[in-house]
DNA sequence: ATCTCGATTGGCT
DNA sequence: GCCAATCGAGATG
């Protein structure tokens, strides 16, 4: 399994969301395997994004907008942790929300730490990804780009499939952009 | 120490 | 479609 390389992301977080699709999220924990197929994401700037957790100041949550590119940026909004991954180039902050995944490998898994059987909602949106997934602060700053993480985005199968794009979901205040990117009729793409 | 808010979700009408 | 539970971080006192 060789994980697409860090200077695939350190590029606009718009171009690095929309490329991301079709690509697969591996997390390998004590607990099993699980993969997925990246089939929703959305990007966020820095200054000048009223949505971005990095609009302004740095904090100790939101400094790892700023680093290089290929490091999960995780945090917590409504109780649900949110799985991001670090985009453009050192020093410029950016980052990509992965809003929903297919799943590949290890449903049962999934199923268990979600607690549900319809597979529909195992993954199909940023909060229940993470928690089929068993991702949580513990990968706050993993390299997604290392063979030896445990958590790390595979090139997918080449595949054929229709890009869309929106608004971006739930944020208060949007730009003009549309910065939401899925893949066309696709059952995992959250509503 | 306490309060507020949010890049959400699931349950109920 | 509406609505309340969710819980960690940041702000405030």
């Amino acid at each position: 399994m060789k994980p697409i390389p860090r200077r695939f992301y350190e590029r606009s977080p718009a171009t690095v969301a929309r490329e991301l699709l079709g690509n697969l999220l591996v997390h390998r924990s004590s607990e099993g395997v699980t993969k997925g197929m990246i089939v929703e994401t959305e990007a966020y700037f820095g200054r000048g994004d009223p949505a971005s957790r990095a609009s302004k100041k740095k904090t100790p949550l939101n400094e790892l907008m700023w680093e290089r590119g290929g490091l999960a940026f995780i945090y917590m909004i409504h109780g649900k942790w949110m799985l991001n991954i670090t985009a453009d180039k050192p020093g410029v902050p950016g980052a990509v929300l992965i809003r929903a995944v297919e799943p590949v490998c290890g449903m049962d898994l999934m199923k268990k730490r979600r607690g549900v059987k319809d597979e529909l909602l195992l993954t199909s949106g940023p909060g229940r990804l993470t928690e089929a997934f068993g991702i949580a602060k513990l990968l706050h700053g993993a390299d997604v780009t290392s063979s030896r993480s445990p958590l790390m985005v595979i090139l997918g199968h080449p595949r054929k499939f229709l890009v869309k794009s929106s608004h971006r979901i739930g944020v208060k205040e949007d730009l003009r952009e549309d910065l939401r990117f899925f893949i066309a009729g696709n059952s995992y793409v959250s509503k």
